[in-house]
DNA sequence: CGTATCCTTGATGCCTCTCAAGACGGGTGG
DNA sequence: CCACCCGTCTTGAGAGGCATCAAGGATACG
């Protein structure tokens, strides 16, 4: 899904009367990014009749699951989501966590039933858009399916830096790898960047990076004793966001 | 990235057909992809000018690296190609094998230049898509897009594959999954399922999975000893298909 | 036919998982 | 307001799967 937070670039489009990307639609729920680069004179009010429901989903409520027939794509407004998928024996791989601003559910598009499934990790607000509508905005506005493209590859490349994650970090590597990513996706919301509130288990986070909850608990108390955060339940302060940067690159462990 | 410029004057190119395009221009040149969803009844032969070279790669040799401007994409006609990423302290992951018939270099597209590397796992050859025909193109076919994005659906969909692979799989699974992989998409192309010939090495195989390349030699001589496989050196008979599958899949691990 | 590359196998150690138990905190109901 | 409960987090001890180091054998290629 989508784990990928784009830089956002306004564009401008058309006559004061037609409002820039219409906010209302864009900006407040998040379809910002679908709208970014569509430019030229077109109209783009009809951008609010795109929003079918706006739900709120409880911690815990699903949002879509594997096997659903596909029926729209999600954007977040407030709260997290994360998505997983399944192996045949019933172990889950949780495969991104998703926070405001994102987009989820795009690469079921293409064929007619979710291929993971998303679940809401605290309340959390979604605004839903609908299969069809999406068909007419694509018929309607030019560049958007290339937009639609340039989110998918950029997940495509954090896919990939998840692989060589999961295939050739050590633990610590990979926490700071999250710890690191999920400040820097926070920043891009114009957030805090270095007061992480987690919304999501230590369990849901080993599980995202291939270690067991214990690891990750150790891991945390490792770079706690050494100073690197701070750290109570799932608040967490960076305090040395360079050092963890360091780490999650893979220069040398912290000391013991 | 592609300039989004003007609104595009399409072209409707015949009617929307899910079936296979004009076979001379796409299955010669393995832009076969690229062509499915466009449309039967059309006169595709302009696809011909859009390859602008079908280049031959020794073994080793890169058909593009990281940091290159992006120029192409490519398709593969024969031989086969690994793909790869770097983490900033020179450790390699590699992220794909690619047979014929399979297309490289889509997600960089929409950046200006290669996030991965790809190199000749064997003599190959390759076709390329320039970058400025790939705009004409998609300009003058509908459906064209829609095709690209079903694509990179696909690939999407396997990353997540790999990451439950590649967090939660044993050995065993891991290898399993390779050889069953590599089998289907060996069927896929009308070639031979149960007969590989891998081109690539041990090592390369490791990577990809996340293993030692001596844990890879160790697991297929376990399999050949379950003769679950026969091979010599990099030819590899798949005797039990099925079993492998059920391996692959999380069931009970070979007996000792 | 020599050399380089790849493959294979063995021995050893370590990182991480697993199992286990306890601590902590938030929520609930009396 | 307190006691209780349950999920989550934390820490410890032990085991195991896989990596690492090392060396020999097979194959391809110039």
């Amino acid at each position: 899904m989508l784990a990928v937070s784009t830089p956002l670039k306004r564009v401008k489009i058309g006559k004061a009367s037609s409002q820039p990307c219409a906010p209302i639609a864009c900006t407040e729920c998040g379809i910002y990014n679908l709208c970014f680069a569509v430019g030229g004179d077109t109209d783009l009010s009809f951008l609010n009749t795109l929003v079918k429901s706006r739900r709120t989903y409880k911690r815990g409520e699903p949002i879509f699951s594997v096997g659903e027939p596909f029926r729209a794509v999600f954007a977040i407004r407030s709260g997290s989501v994360k998505t997983s998928v399944l192996t045949d024996d019933g172990r889950v791989q949780v495969t991104g966590f998703h926070i405001s601003g994102e987009l989820m559910g795009l690469n079921s598009l293409v064929a007619n039933r979710y291929n993971s499934e998303a679940r809401a990790l605290e309340t959390t607000s979604v605004c839903e858009v609908p299969f069809e509508r999406y068909e007419e905005l694509v018929e309607q506005v030019p560049g958007l399916q290339q937009q639609m493209i340039r989110i998918m590859s950029q997940e495509i490349n954090h896919h990939q830096e998840m692989m060589l994650l999961l295939g050739k970090k050590r633990a610590e590597e990979r926490l700071a790898s999250f710890l690191v990513n999920l400040s820097l996706r926070l920043k891009h919301h114009s957030q805090p960047a270095e007061e992480l509130k987690l919304s999501m288990s230590r369990s849901d986070i080993g599980n995202y990076l291939g270690l067991a909850e214990e690891t990750v608990c150790r891991v945390i108390t490792r770079f706690e004793e050494e100073s690197l955060i701070a750290t109570q339940r799932r608040n967490v302060r960076l305090i040395q966001p360079d050092r963890l940067l360091e780490i999650s690159r893979g220069g040398p462990a912290i000391a013991k």
